[in-house]
DNA sequence: GATGAATGAGCTTTCATTCAT
DNA sequence: GATGAATGAAAGCTCATTCAT
């Protein structure tokens, strides 16, 4: 079995583990037991529990960099652009619930401290420079992009996190108003 | 010292401790040191730390309950009473941080779990019943209530997040406008 | 059982297990078991494994003065008072192995770095008045009093560790000759 | 780099670190590291830490017989041999510390019972060999080479433990009254 | 009601040692 | 010979909870 391999199996076990009980309630042992490592391995790959949670924040924020803007395409019209980028974030957590569920737990977790502000900012770099400039080209709001950007991702994860809560069910057309009004709200009038 | 006191003095310490420490660095030793009682006390209050936390929860949800409708007046203009609920949301959680951060964490964790999906719904029905009698009045844009109240409660927690995070400091004008941007995109076009 | 009796417990089931297996193959688990507490309970007086060692150390060396210099008399010849000192010292250790191989291998280890030099001297200060004095009055060698005291409990303490050794068995007449070794070693030629 | 090397370099890596931090605190890990070998790599050279650390005591054992006695003229009087063996004993280990506080740690501690008594004797047997011949001959005083030895090596190990200290520096006129002070206890009266 | 010493299961982490390469 | 990833038993320590006072 390749480094690789286990560090893998390391990563997803924790995520798993996280998702299902929380931090406390997720021992490394158990994290050992799922990935099918000895307790002893994970401290090769990673310097103590805190560090491989952080470690996993971290290669999530990249994933979904390269997920949301890896196709795209500048010359297009920034409204279908924004849409794509919209339901491409939908699509993603509501297909990967464990991924999605982690990281709100993460940022809304004394964990997140762990960074500086600059670090966390980084993480959303791609993100802020695709609203600062659609403001400065006059298509968005003339307001801060951090603000419009707060409120962009705040409703968006609010969605993921009713139709993830099974608690309604969300249907295409439904994705697309709500796309609207988040549109709708947030370009230039 | 009565016991209305102690209780709240455990109340109000445990909310301190999690919000510095998070739920898992809060042990109950802490808690009782902060409250200024003992640790057996904890225990006539509350069954366990479980329910401790939970019952801050509850009573936390009644609170805002009580604060957002007490003086919400159904004649006059529906917008300048959604504005008004959003301004007392934003005024509120800015001003008692603790709370805030704590609600977040609580309901990103799996602690919410220990609450049945109707009990939730309970502590939100007031603001469910706001707004689906604006859209069903056809003030509000005719989409699935829980999928508008999504939108409006995760962009505005959003907002709150950022000004609480200290990486920008909102404007009373910026706030404003925030609100037209919830506005523009929840009403009925 | 009251509290002193549980703290006793604790340091006399540390003392047994450092003589026997040294520091660090004295699990506290173990020293739990030889105390008749609970795990935990241990943490209740001692802050750390460290510090308990620590404690033991600062407990056996005030036994100790008060062993040595109780029964002390001023106005007696300096050669008697010293002669009782050293039997005294020989007489303690010979009859408590397990105090003389925990101080021993103490004060060897890197655990002293713990005390400041100054909290060290601290616990020899009565020693070190005792002989300083006995310079000054012209009995003892005009040299400075650490290099006496040294040499004095360097000697002492070898002869003790070759006493319980094993090795080789001190009689009375020895033990009075051994002291004259020292004696003529130290006193104003 | 050749055997010889590498084995050398274990040792010393080892000896540092056990000063510095104790045997319990200075993991093969780390050792391996200081000694640029690979972990596994000590497993070729030694059986164990323990043997390891037994190996390193045999080692200095055998460096301080050839240090001390290389040079003895037997046919000189035997205080300026004697002197000359106090001396090198002193300047050997305050002018290499590590040496020092190894082996005192190590015979302080429960690794000194790996060996027999046979063995240990048979480490100081030149030592033994020089004092008793000297009791023999009428120099020295007429009690048993084991009390003379220990207390002589007693006094002056707790000499170079004064110096190396820091607490005290011990002048070249000091260490000759030391010496005296040695001297004028053994000596035959 | 109130206390806080005591509990002990369970946590994170370490580290001597092995073994496939 | 040499490597260092992997092991897993065991360490130090924490903390929710209990109960005699």
């Amino acid at each position: 079995m390749k480094e690789f391999d286990k560090k893998e199996a390391i990563f997803n076990a924790m995520l798993e583990l996280i998702v299902k009980h929380g931090f406390h309630a997720s021992p490394m042992s158990d994290v050992a037991k799922h990935a099918n490592v000895a307790a002893g391995t994970i401290y090769h790959y990673f310097k103590s529990k805190d560090e491989l949670i952080c470690a996993l924040y971290v290669r999530h924020k990249e994933q979904m960099n390269e997920i949301l803007f890896k196709n795209d395409d500048p010359s297009r019209l920034f409204k279908d652009r924004f849409r794509i980028f919209y339901l491409l974030l939908f699509n993603h957590y509501t297909k990967n619930k464990n991924e999605f569920i982690f990281l709100e737990q993460f940022i809304n977790s004394p964990f997140v401290n762990t960074f500086s502000r600059a670090d966390l900012q980084k993480f959303d770099q791609p993100t802020y420079d695709f609203i600062r400039k659609a403001i400065f080209t006059q298509v968005l709001r003339d307001i801060s992009p951090k603000i419009l950007i707060s409120m962009i991702m705040g409703s968006a994860h609010a969605l993921i996190k009713l139709q993830l809560s099974g608690e309604y069910n969300i249907s295409l057309s439904e994705l697309e108003t709500a796309f609207l009004v988040c549109w709708d709200g947030i370009k230039r009038p």
